[in-house]
DNA sequence: TAATACATATCGCGC
DNA sequence: GCGCGATGTGTATTA
């Protein structure tokens, strides 16, 4: 772990900091007054303010504001960041193909530049995900209703991959769609695809049942589900 | 704009250096070694390397690590950012409610401490969106197909609100379903709910088509618009 | 590379 | 505050 600051560099001073940062396969950091234009997917300009520009080695590249989670532009990894002075301003521009993508930061004043030199050799361990839940299903199959058989996950239907797919206590085909957190109408579509799918394909008199298992459902949800003859039934991702 | 920065300080001067930056509304940045812990929809542990934290005033915090756009950890916009120095470490302590949620992040080691005080009037224009997608059909009817006479915007449904409503030149009703790049199952699932919940309401005889508006389509959404009886165009969401 | 679905998704709007 | 849907969603997985 190394870092490195400059305190209100001149734009030159600031560029070949960011060069130096970039080419050394450091995280760089500058803060000071800019503008951004973005040119892809979408289009977007943004007048000028104070924010603070992140650009990583794997070629991210995020411009945050005084608020929110999200930043306000930004360039997704892969992409290849280029620094220039131009008209006496520190010009960073970020480039990428598939989609053709461009953002360009513009500061007419730099504070601080930093130069962080990160090694992370440590892995996110996550609790509480879909696949958490799958496994407590797996593992428990009465959690969904005394009876089930789960006979396979991810199976593939004309609609898309089954979450769980399996039989019940009276040989009906049974789909099971998982959802970790409270689910909205979008689930119920979901589940109603794959259903619809398999009746579809399935021999004449071979049921279909098709069952959403989450921690709970919007009212709006559990309408559709019933008109649509589905089923709900709650289970927590973790016990 | 003004920003000052500690490099290499004590676990003692960086913790009263971030209090005194949240203290002022000042976005605070940490770089240095620390392990991270979060629990609250779900929970993850991540073992030692190097991050840098960002606080904001507004009361989020963002854990990056060196490479992806997605911090490895955070807690969005409205928590209580609370610091201390624990058995010789920083540690950063986020807390809020509803839902119940925490983050910890404790350092080892600091090697930087920055305060950034940031002032930001301008607000992001973006072009390219669903609603630029929407002013388009609204101005152009045609485009979706010609006699197509838009009657509604956003109108309720039993299973949601409907984009665009009207009627074509037989006097069918017509449901447009708008995305602004191309789209997958999941908006046919969404098309075909808001279309079967209005001929559900709908008087025997009066015909409700449906149809999907975007870029372009995958293979599988194809099948399953095909399928449903329900159609799709081209357009862009900008000229 | 494209497609498909998950995510501690976040965000904004409406009720 | 909850519900609902858009997002330049990003991200992983699989074909």
């Amino acid at each position: 772990m190394d870092a490195s600051v400059l305190v209100d560099p001149s734009p030159e001073a600031a560029c070949e900091a960011v060069a130096a940062g970039i080419e050394a396969g450091e995280v760089v950091s500058v803060f000071g007054r800019c503008a951004v234009e973005y040119e892809g997917r979408a289009s977007s300009t943004l007048g000028p303010g104070d924010r603070l520009l992140l650009l990583k080695p794997d070629g991210t590249a995020l411009v945050h504001t005084e608020e929110g989670h999200q930043p306000v532009n930004w360039q997704p990894p892969g992409c290849d960041h280029a620094v220039a002075v131009e008209d006496g301003d520190l010009a960073v521009h970020s480039t990428r193909t598939t989609p053709e993508e461009e953002l360009d930061v513009r500061f007419a004043a730099v504070a601080q530049v930093s130069r962080y030199a990160a090694t992370d050799d440590s892995e996110l361990a996550l609790e509480g995900t879909e696949a958490d839940l799958k496994r407590r299903v797996l593992d428990d199959p009465a959690l969904v209703e005394a009876g089930f058989e789960p006979r396979a996950t991810e199976r593939e239907t004309p609609a898309g991959a089954v979450d769980v797919y399996g039989v019940d206590a009276d040989g009906n085909t049974v789909v099971v769609e998982l959802k970790r957190r409270r689910v909205g109408p979008d689930a119920v579509g979901q589940l109603a695809r794959y259903v619809e799918a398999l009746r579809r394909d399935s021999h004449e008199g071979a049921s279909v049942r098709g069952v959403l298992v989450a921690p709970s459902v919007t009212d709006r949800a559990r309408e559709l589900l019933a008109e649509r003859g589905l089923e709900f039934v709650a289970v927590e991702p973790t016990a």
